[in-house]
DNA sequence: CTGAAAGCGCTTACAG
DNA sequence: CTGAAAGCGCTTACAG
C-alpha cells in the first residue's frame, strides 16, 4: 500500500503543498474553505505526515522519552510504573505525542541514552523519575538543555522543572495517626537510601517521631522487593522490643511483611498494624486489606507530561506540587493489643 | 548546545558526508583507516544521526510499536507487561531501536493507531498482544502491510508473523498434577472469554477433564482483577459441591482467591489447592506461596522483538513455538484434605 | 576508494 | 490568500 504524502492531498485540492501544510497546522494562510475541503480529503486518502520530515523540517520530534532505570525484576512488580506510564500516555496521545520507552541499567546508561536521544534529536523532552541524592543526571540534563521533567524532589532538582508531592506530610500524618491509635514502637521499612523520596521520608520521619518522643522508632533499608522487604520485616519482628505498627515504602514489601508476619504467628492488625506506601489494587488483594498511602498516580503521570509539554512550547521550568498521598485506613492498622 | 550533524564530522575528517554516511553504516565505500577515522571523530564530538533525517532518507523509522489495549487499572497490577516490556527493550536497544509505546481503549482504537503509526512511517513494525477470537487488528495489519508480530496463538493469526507457546499443554500437566495429588473436583477461574489463549485454556482444561473423567469440572469466567477473580472465588466456595483446587488464569486472580479463601476460613493448601498461571515475583509474596505455572517473561519478550526485526528485515513471518510453561509447585497445592 | 548531487516529505520565510 | 523554492540532515545511486 502506498502511503499517501502531502504532494497528492496538493494535487487532489489544486492548492500547493504549502498551502496543505498551512491547513494542517492550523495556521493562517489558507482560508477557511480551503482549509476545510483540504482536511476533508486528507482525511478521504488517508493522509498522515510522515513523522520524521516533520520532525527534520520543523525540528520537532514529536516524542517524550522516558527512560526506566530499574532492575527488570523490581519493575515488573510495582505496579507504579505502569500507573504512571498509562497517565502520561493519555496526555500524550491526546496531542498526538508518541512516548519511547528505554530501560537502562544504571545513571550512566541512563545520561548515555538522553545524550544518544538529544543527537539523534529523538525526543523533544524527557521525562526523569527515582530522583536520587546528588543526582548526576541532572547536571547532564541542563548540560544538554533537553528540555525535561523531574518528577520528584522538593530539592536536588537544579534549574529543572520539576513536579513533587508532599511525602513527608504524608509521612507525618501517618505516624500521628498510628501515635493516635495507641502506638509507641512504629518502624519503617524504606527503600533504597540513595533515592531522595527515601531521604525525605527518612528525615519527615526521625522529625516526627523525635517531636512525639517516640523513642523506639527505627528504619531499615530495604531496595523495593519482596524479598527485601520480607527480610526486614523478619529482622524486625524478631527484635526483644519488637514494633507494634510497621510503614513500608511501597506496597510489594507490606505485602512481604503481612505475610512474614501472618508466618510468625502474629495477627495483623491484632499484633502488627501495617501500612503501604503506593496504594495499588495489591492492598485490597490480601487479607487483611492494608491501608495505605496513596494517590492518583495515572493523574501524577498526566500532569507530569503536562508539564513537559509547556517546557517543550519554551515556557519557564517551574516547580510544580502535585497532591499530596493521603491515608486510607483498612484492615492492617488497629489499637495495638496489649501485651 | 549546537547539535553536531554529519557535514560536522565530514569536515573534520576532510572527508565528503557521503564518506562519513559509508562509515557510519559498515558499508563499503571507504578505506577500513578512513572509516576508523571517522567514527573516531564522530565519537570525539559526539555526534549522533538525526533520526527523522535517517528515517526520511533511509525509509526506516528505527523504532518498533507495542500498543497496549488494556483498561489502565488492570495494565498497572499484571507484572506480565512490564516484565514483557523490559525483554522487549533488552533486545531493541542492543541493536539501537527505539520502543514506542501507546495505551489505547479498544481494538478499534488500536487499529486507529497503527494506521496513524503506517502513515506517519513513525514504526517500522509492530508487536501484537492480546490475540482475540477473530481479531479484527490481523486483517487490518494484513492490509496496511505492516511488519507484525502477534503474541499468542497458536491459529488466529492469518498471514502474520506469530510467537506462540503451548498453553494447552501447560494446563493439562496442571490437572494431571492436581489429579495426581488426589483432587477430583477442580475449578478454573478463567480471563477475558474473548482472548484466544483464555479459549485455547478453556478447551484444554475441558479436554483433559474429560479424559480424566472428571465429572465436576467447572469454567467460571472473570477479567484478571483481583476484585473479579475474589468474587469468582467466593462464588465457587460457596457451592454446594465446593472444588479441592482451582486454578487460576492470572497470578493476581489467584492471590485474591487465596485471601478469600482464607477469610471464608478455609486453610490453603488443606482445604484449597490453588495454582497460578504467571509465575511472578507477586506469587512468593503470600503465604503460603503460591503454585504457579510460569515461563521466562523477559525472554519472550526479547524473542519476539527478534522476530519482528527479522520480519523488518524481510524475513518470511513465521510461526515461531516458545518456551512452554513449566508448573513450579509450592505450599498452595496439597492432596486434599478428606472430609 | 571518493565526491557531487538528487531526493526523502515536510515546513517556512519570501514574493506575488 | 496563494505559489515557488530553499532547507532540515541524512542516504544512495552515479560518475570519476
Amino acid at each position: 500500500m502506498k502511503r499517501p504524502t502531502i504532494a497528492d492531498v496538493a494535487q487532489r485540492a489544486g492548492v500547493s503543498k504549502g498551502a496543505v501544510s498551512y491547513a494542517l497546522n492550523g495556521q493562517p494562510g489558507v482560508s477557511e474553505a480551503t482549509r476545510q475541503r483540504i482536511l476533508a480529503i486528507a482525511t478521504e486518502i488517508g493522509f498522515s505526515r510522515s513523522s520524521a520530515a516533520r520532525a527534520l523540517s520543523a525540528a520537532t520530534a514529536g516524542a517524550i522519552g522516558l527512560a526506566l532505570c530499574r532492575p527488570a525484576r523490581t519493575l515488573g512488580v510495582e505496579p507504579f510504573f505502569m500507573a504512571l506510564i498509562s497517565g502520561v500516555e493519555a496526555e500524550l496521545s491526546s496531542r498526538s505525542y508518541a512516548l519511547t520507552l528505554q530501560v537502562v541499567a544504571d545513571p550512566d546508561a541512563e545520561i548515555a541514552v538522553y545524550r544518544r536521544w538529544w543527537g539523534e534529536r529523538r525526543v523533544d523532552g524527557v521525562l526523569v523519575c527515582d530522583l536520587r541524592t546528588d543526582d548526576s543526571r541532572i547536571p547532564a540534563l541542563e548540560q544538554l538543555q533537553l528540555p525535561a521533567v523531574v518528577i520528584g524532589g522538593p530539592g536536588g532538582t537544579g534549574e529543572l522543572a520539576s513536579l513533587w508531592s508532599d511525602d513527608a506530610a504524608a509521612l507525618t500524618e501517618t505516624v500521628e495517626y498510628l501515635v493516635a491509635l495507641g502506638h509507641r514502637r512504629i518502624a519503617r521499612v524504606a527503600g533504597l537510601p540513595d533515592l531522595r523520596h527515601t531521604e525525605i521520608r527518612t528525615e519527615a520521619f526521625a522529625a516526627v517521631c523525635r517531636r512525639l518522643g517516640l523513642v523506639d522508632a527505627v528504619t531499615v533499608w530495604s531496595d523495593y522487593t519482596g524479598e527485601e522487604g520480607g527480610r526486614a520485616t523478619r529482622r524486625l519482628l524478631s527484635s526483644a522490643n519488637r514494633p507494634t505498627a510497621v510503614v513500608y515504602d511501597n506496597d510489594v514489601m507490606a505485602i512481604a511483611g503481612l505475610s512474614v508476619a501472618q508466618e510468625m504467628g502474629l495477627t495483623v492488625p491484632g499484633d502488627l498494624s501495617i501500612v503501604a506506601w503506593d496504594d495499588s489494587p495489591l492492598c485490597r488483594l490480601v487479607h487483611p486489606p492494608l491501608t495505605a498511602l496513596g494517590r492518583d498516580i495515572p493523574a501524577y503521570g498526566a500532569h507530569a507530561a503536562r508539564q513537559l509539554l509547556a517546557v517543550v512550547a519554551g515556557q519557564p521550568a517551574g516547580r510544580v506540587q502535585d497532591e499530596t498521598p493521603h491515608l486510607t485506613p483498612r484492615g492492617s492498622t488497629a489499637p495495638p493489643r496489649v501485651r
